[in-house]
DNA sequence: TCTTCACAGGAAATTATCCA
DNA sequence: TGGATAATTTCCTGTGAAGA
């Protein structure tokens, strides 16, 4: 089924022709911290069918926003383009912008992931403060291992663990998306034991000035 | 109020791929 | 070549919006 159009001549709409439909700005998200096999992406977005899922991955293919990709032990995978990989700072302003009404907590429907409050973290990022940093935090949930590295005012964030982390912090991803929504600051979860970190003390130090959640 | 349409989602069947 | 697994397709149902 071919997704509907705006029928609209304006860029704006045409990037919404591509990107505007339920669920595919999700699977962006998804693929914006490295490739994903079919599976992980059904077990990553509950509540998406199998088929929807199937069409949409085919329409951002056909769209050059994603391209089947195969991981290590040839194992097929789907992983963004070039051109998808532009939707980035794109997701971290929808994020950054979503995160006032985040700050009201969680729902007792919703999920959590490690790699979404990450990401949210990162669309917090303020460039200055992170100007003259250089490190890598790895940050362990129960079910998750994802890293961020801090470099030249950027941040990057992918699954698994790092190689070599400066600091390793062990929390839940509620805690975390909690600090990405800033309902609660770091030296608070440290405080009180809903965050524990290991590693170089000067970078975790740094850590919680690298960030400024947006104001309601 | 009824009908139509678009869409989301689930379940099952089918197809493709990998590996022993 | 056959079994296991993953990916895809097809069909059906439910829901909500819009129009008659």
């Amino acid at each position: 089924m071919e997704p509907r159009s705006y029928g609209q001549y304006c860029p704006t709409a045409r990037a919404l022709d591509l990107v505007g439909e339920r669920w595919t700005l999700l699977l962006v998200r998804e693929l914006l911290t490295g490739p994903k096999r079919f599976g992980d992406l059904q077990g990553a977005l509950r509540g998406l069918g199998t088929g929807l899922l199937s069409a949409r991955l085919k329409h951002l293919g056909r769209a050059g926003i994603v391209e089947r990709t195969v991981l290590p032990q040839r194992v097929p995978a789907y992983a963004l383009t070039g051109s998808g990989r532009e939707l980035e700072p794109v997701v971290l302003a929808l994020a950054r912008w979503g995160l006032r009404w985040a700050r009201d907590g969680r729902r007792a429907d919703e999920t959590v992931r490690a790699a979404w409050a990450a990401l949210a973290l990162r669309a917090c990022l303020d460039p200055d403060a992170a100007a003259g940093v250089r490190a890598v935090y790895e940050i362990r949930t129960g079910e998750e291992v994802v890293h961020a590295r801090v470099h030249a005012g950027a941040v990057t964030v992918a699954d698994g663990p790092a190689q070599y982390p400066d600091v390793t912090l062990t929390t839940s991803a509620g805690v975390l998306a909690d600090l990405a929504a800033g309902a609660l600051t770091l030296r608070r979860a440290l405080g009180t034991g809903r965050v524990t970190a290991s590693g170089d003390d000067s970078a975790l130090e740094v850590l919680p000035r690298l960030f400024r959640p947006p104001h309601r």
